[in-house]
DNA sequence: TATTAATGATTAATATATTAATTACTTTAC
DNA sequence: GTAAAGTAATTAATATATTAATCATTAATA
């Protein structure tokens, strides 16, 4: 096996190809897409949250963000709501039907993510988050051994 | 910290946003894509592979292929040669100009690699590896503890 | 061998990623 | 108080992901 498949990006990408196929069939049959439910699931404990306070916690870059709202709203799930404070912010607030659907895709996630757990061992999951963390750690503030 | 920020799907897409940035910056410099190179890396220790072969070594899904080996192909990096044998296959060669940019850039690529390796031990290393491991394999073929 | 089933690459349609530029609005500094 | 600098969201342009469908070719079967 060539010595790419090994690399760190190689590793990482298989991982996330082999798990969220499950995880996808299950946003489908609620018709949202991965990065759909990413923003739902962000906005499960939150009132509201603005558009780049989604983006920092999801990870979805901000010009990608614009569409997935735009669809998601479409779709009666979330509101846009400009800010009287600042005009420049716009929060973004799951509606009733979005709630429920969270209410409702939520138990089944945790169920998908459980199973997942249920292949290693706690220690082994602290282990990995260590590990991961230190890898993605930026340069600036590495502590040296 | 929600919950969600420590789900295994965002673990893992948080380190890859964590280290890619470095990579991508090499890549531009060379007007290369990550997926164009992705592809030039599967061809490192081969003559020629298969459009479907790159596909699943490189975990590229074959329709971004035809428009990244478009690319690729347009750039002269690659050439496409349509198999005698079985006139479905299409072989994937890298040209001179092609290998030229792999020598030149895999040297690079590999610090880069080796950077990240530093910040953890073998051993850390190994452990990563047979839980990421355990973690996507396929439902069907896990052997039970 | 004519038909049917399977396969590899590709196209089509829609959604998202990436980088740079723009727009509207706020804050700073002079 | 106004021009300049900064900020949040968005648009624009190109590249890629996802799913289904198509096309050409080959293999399988009656």
């Amino acid at each position: 096996m060539p010595k790419f498949l090994e690399s760190l990006p190689m590793l990482l990408s298989r991982t996330l190809d082999g798990i969220m196929p499950r995880y996808r069939s299950l946003f489908q049959t609620h018709g949202l897409t991965d990065q759909q439910w990413r923003v739902l699931r962000a906005l499960w404990e939150q009132k509201h949250l603005t558009s780049a306070e989604i983006s920092q916690m999801t990870l979805l870059p901000a010009p990608s963000l614009v569409g997935i709202l735009d669809r998601l709203e479409k779709k009666g799930l979330i509101g846009r709501l400009r800010s009287v404070k600042d005009r420049r912010h716009v929060h973004i607030i799951p509606t009733q039907a979005g709630r429920d659907l969270q209410a409702h895709m939520l138990p089944k996630v945790e169920q998908i993510h459980d199973s997942y757990m249920q292949r290693i061992t706690p220690e082994e999951w602290d282990e990995l988050n260590r590990i991961l963390n230190k890898m993605a750690e930026p340069a600036e503030q590495r502590s040296f051994a």
